[in-house]
RNA sequence: GCGGCUAUAGUUCAGUGGCAGAACGCCGGUCUGUGGCACCGGAUGUCGUGGGUUCGACCCCCACUAGCCGCCCCA
């Protein structure tokens, strides 16, 4: 019988990594809600048309890399219904925005998501198949301002105050526009045109981009080729009239609140439904995937698949990435080894007492204080050793302790020991 | 999906075609109500899985699986 292991990209969180990533996670609730967003929890499968029509049938990760099955019909007569895990979360949340109407309400909705996604892609450091991200939208009508250039702003200052409040060392913010639902065909249009001279000597994945995925070849890091892919049309001088003052408001205001960045014209992104603007925040240290997280404009989204007028803009945060840039930093937003150290170690000597050290636990922990429970068959040696390991401080409580009232809690830090009224035991514990 | 590297004790890693090793950790003892330090002793294991070559394979060969690095792509 061979061993069960976890499947191919995925992986267990275990304690005390697990407290690196609460921290972060609290900390982007904390930000996320300062900035008036609400929490927004979404299926973990959708109807596999959701990613198609949303994401695009041409991008690789709709392409080839969904978990994708056909749900067992409940009749004979009904059709089997495909089903896909989510591959990013978008969709789903502007999916649930047209579906409960939210558009209604007139009001800009702000929704923030934290949860697993998943993409069979080969894993690496930093990609897995069951990946996690943080993400937020903001959308709504246009009447309510969605289509603001000050969001696209806000959103940024946002994460740039997540990633400092994180101690996010370093990051770089990079952006780019791609144009509005009208101008970013013309452009890819004409990026197609000027490519069927150029692409045939191109290496030999842009000659595939240059047909399937135009924009991509503006990612190309083949240093030969960058010359010529410099000389082809660019993105800026396609944008109309409203997406180049969209751009430039977006910009000032960045300005304004002193967010450094960078203007990237060769900034493409992998998802179909990007418009105007287009963000990703990199870290060195990340090896291949040293993008943190990305995201951008999507006017066009909601209508793609089947809903109301409803630009939006957001940005999804690879967790993952996060976990390894703090990891590597040595943060100590969480799990340094002192935090992770219980209050006390309560250690009943001998089988009697065992009942009545339990209720001197229960007393602690009632009281807040992070508690453990010995067994009394220890020897009092083993319960030092235990204790020292996984907590600040030891109570003894044995035969005297229990007909006094007295126990004697020692520190493991000062080595110094004294005997304490059971009743003053969980202030003093505090304190310390 | 493609290419390269790797897989040995709980962990980090040595190792040789002929008995499976170190360090740390773990367990026990010196020490039956006192940990950390020291000393003494002990167990670590299907050498990733399955085949093949060989008198004999942890070692050589093949396949598979997984991890890491890069590519594609992406958070």
């Amino acid at each position: 019988m061979s061993q069960i292991k976890a499947v191919r990209g995925t992986r267990d969180l275990l304690p005390p990594e697990t407290e690196l990533w609460n921290a972060i996670e609290a900390t982007a609730r904390g930000v996320f809600r300062r900035y008036g967003f609400g929490e927004i929890r979404t299926p973990i499968f959708e109807d596999t048309q959701l990613f198609a029509r949303g994401v695009g049938e041409e991008t690789d990760i709709v392409a080839k890399e969904m978990y994708t099955w056909e749900d067992r019909p409940r009749a004979q007569s009904e059709k089997a219904q495909m089903l896909t895990l989510r591959p990013e979360n978008t969709a789903g949340v502007v999916r649930a925005y047209i579906e409960h109407k939210l558009g209604d309400t007139g009001l800009l909705q702000k929704l923030y998501y934290i949860g697993p996604q998943f993409r069979r892609e080969r894993p690496q450091k930093g990609r897995y198949r069951q990946f996690f991200q943080i993400g937020a939208e903001v959308i709504g009508p246009v009447s309510a301002g969605s289509e603001s250039p000050l969001r696209d702003a806000e959103i940024l200052e946002m994460l740039a105050t997540f990633l400092d409040e994180l101690g996010v060392r370093g990051w770089t913010l990079e952006l780019n526009s791609v144009g509005s639902a009208e101008d970013r065909p013309r452009y890819v249009e004409a990026l197609r045109e000027a490519l069927t001279d150029v692409a045939p000597t191109l290496c030999v994945d842009c000659q595939r981009r240059a047909v399937t995925n135009p924009l991509r070849v503006l990612d190309c890091k083949v240093l030969e080729d960058q010359e010529k892919i410099n000389a082809l049309p660019k993105m800026a001088d396609f944008l109309d009239e409203d997406s180049r003052a969209h751009f430039a408001a977006v910009l000032g205001a960045l300005d304004a609140c002193g967010v450094p960045y960078s203007v990237n014209p060769r900034l493409v992104r992998g998802l179909d439904y990007y418009t105007r603007t287009t963000f990703e925040f990199t870290h060195g240290g990340l090896g291949a995937q040293n993008a943190l997280l990305g995201g951008g404009r999507y006017d066009g989204l909601s209508e793609a698949i089947g809903g109301p007028k409803a630009p939006g803009i957001g940005f999804a945060i690879g967790a993952d990435r996060l976990v390894l840039t703090l990891q590597a930093a040595g943060s100590t937003v969480a799990g340094d080894a002192e935090g992770a150290l219980l209050d006390v170690y309560v250690a009943p000597i001998g089988d009697a007492q065992q009942s009545d050290a339990l209720v001197l636990a229960r007393e602690l922990r009632r009281a807040g204080l992070r508690v453990e429970l010995g067994d009394g068959s220890f020897r009092l040696k083993k319960s030092f050793e235990v204790g020292n390991k996984i907590a600040r401080s030891i109570v003894l409580f044995g035969e005297d302790e229990a007909k006094s009232g007295i126990v004697t809690v020692k520190d493991f830090k000062t080595g110094q020991q004294t005997k304490v009224a059971r009743s003053e035991l969980a202030g003093i514990l505090r304190k310390t």
